[in-house]
DNA sequence: GCCTGCATGTAAACGGTTACATGATTCG
DNA sequence: CGAATCATGTAACCGTTTACATGCAGGC
């Protein structure tokens, strides 16, 4: 995540199509907002860069949104980066982080953490579910629809077995937590 | 993850033992490093801070090292952000983003991020199976053993629902490439 | 006429990483 | 003796979020 991928999202988002900064918020949130997001603070600066670089240029517009599209160098710099091998970066996880210090709270407060973090992830699988339909119907002869089931498919399979997982976790938590019945606290 | 977690989880190793700066480093890479990782330019200030705000003193130590341990008011405010809620946050997925985007990529970059990425996960296992092993002998009395082997497990389940996701992605992207053969990019 | 959504941008603050500086201790 | 590791800390930088400021357009 480190070498600002900001600027590649922004130009990989404009050889969809040619966006203003708003449009590409709007998009970002109606499609990629699971794994990733940006801000307009973030958005629009970055977008001067970009045009300062050279790798994305205005085009005229009619309306009084500014569009912006990649140039030729800016297509290069984005196939360049695709390409690039990607690290796999620990990204911090506050309810792991609380479920290992567990010990140090109530049982009734592990409880609930799980029960937020399953209906999180129904609700996804809900939010998928649907998205799927929608982007099968409106994008059935794009060439990107293959590839973008398969970024959906990817939430699938995580919140399927992060919701499986929590359930046995849990039932096994509870077991232990029966069998030391008493002390609490370290 | 927005409101300063970096402080709760210093406060948290802290109250498994009395630390040093270095130390508390230390303990996260080897336990929490899959989800959590804290760099000493973060540490040494926050330190600092916990102890302004008296959530943590400093105890006498015969090394050099300087020991800190949480005071009552510091366990009392663990415990308050233990119960608290937590927001699932989005964490941004480069990989995501670049399967997202790549049909502007050649096919022989995407293969290659699906092998890595495979190969990143069948290494996250085996080294989760050797945590595994090494916790249950070396914590087999502590009452923190439960979550711990509950918060590994979670990295199991995800690794391995990844794993699988890769192999039924990769070959459904095949199948629909070898339809569409010929045209590229857009 | 007013509210919502469209639209662009800036400034400040924040959380975090990296690099740097320094020096003691331990072990081969 | 020299290298690795222990140990503490600071400064600079970076990417990002949040809040703020501004104003137009369209529909109720």
């Amino acid at each position: 995540m480190k070498p600002r991928s900001s600027r590649f999202a922004l130009l990989g988002l404009l050889a969809l199509r040619p966006m203003s900064g708003y449009e590409i918020r709007k998009t970002i949130e109606r499609s990629i907002s699971n794994f990733w997001n940006e801000s307009f603070g973030q958005i629009y600066p970055t977008l001067a860069d970009l045009v300062a670089e050279g790798l994305v240029r205005e085009v005229p517009s009619k309306s009084r949104s500014r569009l912006f599209e990649p140039t030729e160098k800016g297509k290069k710099e984005l196939e360049r980066w695709l390409a690039e091998p990607i690290e796999l970066s620990v990204s911090r996880n506050v309810f792991l982080l609380k479920l290992f210090l567990a010990r140090f709270a109530g049982p009734e407060a592990t409880r609930r953490h799980f029960d937020e973090f399953r209906a999180g992830h129904r609700e996804r699988l809900r939010e998928y579910a649907a998205t799927r339909v929608w982007l099968k119907s409106a994008l059935r002869s794009s060439a990107h629809l293959a590839y973008w089931l398969a970024a959906l498919d990817y939430g699938v399979a995580e919140s399927k077995a992060l919701l499986e997982w929590a359930g046995t976790a849990e039932r096994d938590l509870a077991l232990t937590s029966t069998k030391n019945e008493g002390a609490r606290r370290k």
